[in-house]
RNA sequence: GCGUUCGUAGCUCAGCUGGAUAGAGCACUCGCCUUCUAAGCGAGCGGUCUCAGGUUCGAAUCCUGACGGACGUACCA
């Protein structure tokens, strides 16, 4: 249901039946409830523009509004606002065809958009840590949300799987053998321990050194080595989208490597096309109004990140059609980004009417408020972290009643990974945040716990019920009102939050929701004796429509709920 | 130095396509379980929206400047 968009064209009707020739504003949700459902403020901008007294303008429009049908009564108030009140029965209406609707009445995209997006990219010579977090659960939950919205989604796991670390790292797993595959259950130590041989032994740091070169030229033997390790790698990073219930598999990594073969054509495209200059021995390209240049090839004829993205775009516009792409990257990398689009859009390498995107996040701090630093040995692991989440959700659960000990342990793991990818998601992308356990982890307040419990208490009271539930929805008083407008929400709040890449869009809108739904549930008994068969039938309906929109919420962010809690 | 970005309650954050008395959570105080799950609900406390100008009928929101933090600033990704 686009419910605002409705109203929008209610008042564009009201425009042009006074006359006035201007493309109204959008109507707004209504900021207090003194002041109805929505209202419209474009009357006073109108007026200015007009000559004329915006209350009088405001007043004309109003008498324009069609009433009867969505909308049952406006109202001028201050300066000349129009506050819009809808109308029960409409909404009743509305809602009962939402129950019906597989898809809670959200429609699906008519003209699908193709588009890839690009996250997760852990780099294979390192354990994920929680810098790896944002990136992961904020791009699934975008590729989630627009494939809701019927967008044809390609996930893209660009990996980092090339470059002189490999060189190290294959040389040691070479030297430990069989030994050394048990040992790469610990990425980390395997590191360090690679680290410390290269730094202790010269021999090993040359052979380590001869290595990348080899790899490089496509020495059979090194690539084998390279790919059981790549494997391994990326088992780590599957075993933690497994905890996490991020969707991405091996179908979707495109890594590095890739793009290698490309990597020389695009150089050639470049020079071709008259883009390249060469400055201190290495090939620029020199943007316009840009300081510093694009470096796409080393003085030493090496290629470096911004070549491979330049191939990667051209392989996702061209090769795979997309016509958005959006990368899920750290926001210190903008820099970076808005230079290698301006290069691809500058040499044609991606058409003029793809939409390239980078979806920036922001710095993880500790506690104290200062940068999160991964080298002094304060790095988490994402893997302990998620186990962590786990432990604590376990032992908060209090009612252990009636529940096996398999319960308990799936219920805190959906619980303490939920807790974790909520408190994440629910912050705005763009603001850095503060890593503190105790917030993550957290269970109270704006959590993913609270979506659950009020999930589960819902499906508490449908198998109290035990019966069909009817659609027949009448609102009763102002609190079902407010939820029932709520309800109607959904759809527009999806499309702004995909179109902004903003998840935190739509967990404020499920706080809210429940929100709503809690005063509800306390204040309107359903299953109660004195409660007339019509309204019981009513109030389960819109329970059921409260729990099925917490649960495709949930879904989209990767959360899953529970029928107990 | 230059650039990007942020600065909202004691803490963590929403709100930022300009609109009516600036909202939550945590913390603190006080109510509500013989009644559908109290991991809940209600009430209270708490603010010169960093500061100074400007635009506007109207600014937390837009513009300029200052201060403070973070990040970036050519051969790492």
């Amino acid at each position: 249901m686009k419910l605002k968009e409705q109203i929008n064209h209610l008042i564009q009707d009201a425009f042009v039946k006074a006359g006035i020739d201007e493309k109204p504003i959008s109507v707004t949700e209504a900021t207090q409830p003194q002041f109805g459902d929505y209202q419209f403020n474009g009357a006073m901008a109108l007026a200015k523009k007009l000559g004329m007294n915006p209350r009088q303008i405001a007043q004309e429009l109003a008498g324009h509004i069609e009433l009867g049908g969505i909308i049952t009564k406006t109202q001028i108030a201050g300066p000349g606002f129009i506050n819009l009140w809808l109308n029960p029965s409409w909404i009743a209406t509305a809602c009962e065809a939402a129950f019906h609707d597989t898809r809670l009445g959200i429609s699906k995209n008519e003209n699908p958009l193709k588009v890839v997006v690009d996250y997760s990219g852990p780099n294979m010579a390192k354990q994920m840590h929680v810098g790896h977090l944002r990136s992961t659960i904020i791009g699934d939950t975008l590729a989630n949300l627009l494939e809701f919205l019927g967008d044809e989604v390609i996930r893209q796991n660009h990996i980092g799987d090339w470059g002189t670390q490999f060189g190290m790292l294959i040389a040691y797993l070479e030297e430990t053998g069989n030994e050394g595959s048990a040992q790469l259950c610990d990425l980390e130590q395997f590191y360090k321990e690679a680290k410390a041989r290269f730094d202790a032994d010269e021999a090993f740091a040359n052979k380590a050194r001869e290595y990348v070169v080899k790899i490089q030229s496509g020495d059979q033997h090194c690539l084998n080595l390279w790919q059981k390790f790549i494997d391994s790698s990326l088992g780590h990073c599957e075993e933690v989208y497994g905890k996490l219930c991020v969707k991405l598999t091996r179908e979707d990594v495109k890594a590095e490597s890739f793009y290698n073969e490309d990597l020389p054509q695009v150089i050639e495209d470049l020079l071709a096309q008259g883009l390249l200059k060469e400055s201190d021995g290495a090939q620029c390209v020199f943007l316009e109004g840009e300081e510093i240049p694009v470096i796409v090839q080393k003085g030493g004829g090496g290629y470096l990140y911004a070549t491979t993205d330049l191939a990667a775009l051209r392989y996702r516009a061209n090769v795979l059609g997309a016509k958005r792409i959006c990368y899920v990257v750290d926001a210190r990398q903008g820099e970076h980004f808005k230079q290698v689009f301006q290069v691809a859009k500058t040499s044609h390498f991606v058409p003029e009417d793809v939409k390239l995107e980078h979806v920036a996040f922001g710095t993880m701090m500790d506690r104290s408020g200062k940068p999160f630093k991964t080298r002094d040995g304060g790095t988490v692991k994402l893997i302990d972290l998620l186990e962590e989440a786990v432990v604590r959700a376990k032992e908060s659960i209090k009612n252990k009643e009636g529940m096996s000990l398999e319960e308990i342990d799936e219920l805190a793991k959906i619980i303490g990974i939920g807790a974790v990818k909520y408190a994440d998601l629910s912050i705005n992308r763009e603001s850095n945040y503060i890593f503190d356990w105790d917030k993550m982890l957290s269970l109270e307040g704006n959590t993913s716990l609270y979506m659950q419990y009020a999930y589960a208490r819902i499906q508490s009271i449908f198998r109290r019920f035990g019966g069909e539930i009817e659609a027949n929805i009448q609102i009763s008083d102002e609190l079902e009102h407010r939820l029932s407008v709520m309800l109607l929400r959904f759809e527009e709040v999806l499309l702004k939050a995909a179109q902004d890449a903003a998840p935190n869009q739509i967990t404020t809108y499920l706080y809210e929701l429940v929100g709503l739904f809690m005063r509800f549930y306390e204040q309107n008994p359903i299953l109660k004796e004195d409660v007339s068969k019509e309204l019981q039938m009513s109030r389960l309906a819109l329970s059921a429509l409260v729990a099925r929109t917490i649960k495709e919420g949930l879904e989209i962010l990767g959360i899953e709920v529970v029928n107990k809690i």
